[in-house]
DNA sequence: AGTAAATGACCGGTTGGTCGGTCACTCTGG
DNA sequence: CCAGAGTGACCGACCAACCGGTCATTTACT
């Protein structure tokens, strides 16, 4: 009997590796042989785990973003109040900026890829997906509040659509000046800011 | 006496030729060769007027944001009320984004690579630059409304920064997926969240 | 021996940048 | 009036480096 390996925890490893590389070098500079090397193996190896690197993006994309789903999902569960989620919901945004910063560096890669062109590769009809579906979640709990009373608002999802973008927007920032503002200081502002404009 | 031309106006022109060769296949993508192309001229003429691929990109970057910075301008004088301002000011975002499209797909690629290394490179500190100019300028709107009492704000540069960035993340998640909202609709939506939660 | 898995030297296409040469125009002096 | 020298501007064939992807070979295990 041959060798056998376990093929999805070594995917997973160079997923990892590749995170890692296309944070550092961006994608377009980012070389197959240094994901490869990241990861402790040889290039050829890679291509048994991916098409192309072109196909190791998008694997990326999906995973990560499966990634942090489950971990807000998780971080969100058992909260019923529709004000407090809201409110636990940026903050765990907030956290994940500082604890998966490979992760949003590498996210200006899938923003780039996303936006250009008529949007019907693969990457790009994911990308609209995960935003549609995170608008629609957060949407949700807007809706929950407005039904409770706690919320005013006349379109939840245009109101979702506008925190995503709030919270996007900062990483873009903070990761363009890290210096710019304190992370805290301003989750504290925006969250407050939030909350206000939806106060009945 | 040889030719003489005018260089300024040769030089906006491959600017401009750069801006939408950049926008439609992203900087990594695009070909010097393209961008001559689309100018009409030659491609070793592009390198009489700027050294490299490199220093045409961050060439863009500034003369496309003192573009941008003397139509922000145009449009807010005259207007005095700090609340109309800052209406106006994201009105005038908001037609830009449409008006400005090119620019904005070019921004991806502004936004990945100063958000990336060290953040000592030409571009990563203009970009830095841009943004402090950036939210000071509507920190000082802000400003003015909470000493008048039209407003209520106890940080106006984080309060600015957060709307900068919101801002930013709609025209991300527009040109990610443009029939995902309707710019207008949004425009309001925001234009009233923001108010309230500025309202004393 | 037999086979899954790993590998890295190699190939070929691509493209940033160079450079020798051309063009278009003016001025000079015969 | 014209020949041709002088020069700024322009050009595109070419070069060299780089890197994604392949595959013949090796490894490591039963």
């Amino acid at each position: 009997m041959p060798i056998i390996v376990d093929k999805d925890k070594k995917r997973k490893d160079i997923l990892l590796a590749a995170m890692q590389v296309f944070a550092r070098d961006g994608y377009h500079r980012a070389k197959i042989e240094a994901v490869a090397e990241e990861a402790g193996i040889g290039k050829g190896t890679v291509y048994e785990y991916f098409r192309s690197k072109t196909d190791l993006f998008l694997a990326l994309h999906d995973h990560m973003l499966a990634e942090l789903k489950s971990y807000y999902m998780k971080e969100l569960a058992g909260i019923r109040q529709p004000a407090a989620m809201l409110e636990r919901f940026i903050a765990v945004a907030f956290e994940t900026f500082q604890l998966w910063e490979p992760f949003f560096l590498v996210f200006f890669d899938f923003w780039a890829e996303g936006g250009r062109g008529e949007q019907q590769t693969l990457l790009q009809t994911r990308l609209k997906e995960a935003y549609a579906v995170a608008r629609d979640d957060v949407a949700a709990i807007i809706a929950a509040g407005v039904k409770d009373g706690s919320f005013q608002c006349d379109n939840p999802v245009l109101a979702a659509a506008s925190i995503l973008a709030t919270l996007d927007g900062l990483v873009l920032q903070w990761l363009c000046d890290r210096k710019a503002f304190d992370l805290d200081a301003i989750r504290e502002t925006l969250t407050q800011m939030i909350v206000r404009s939806l106060r009945p």
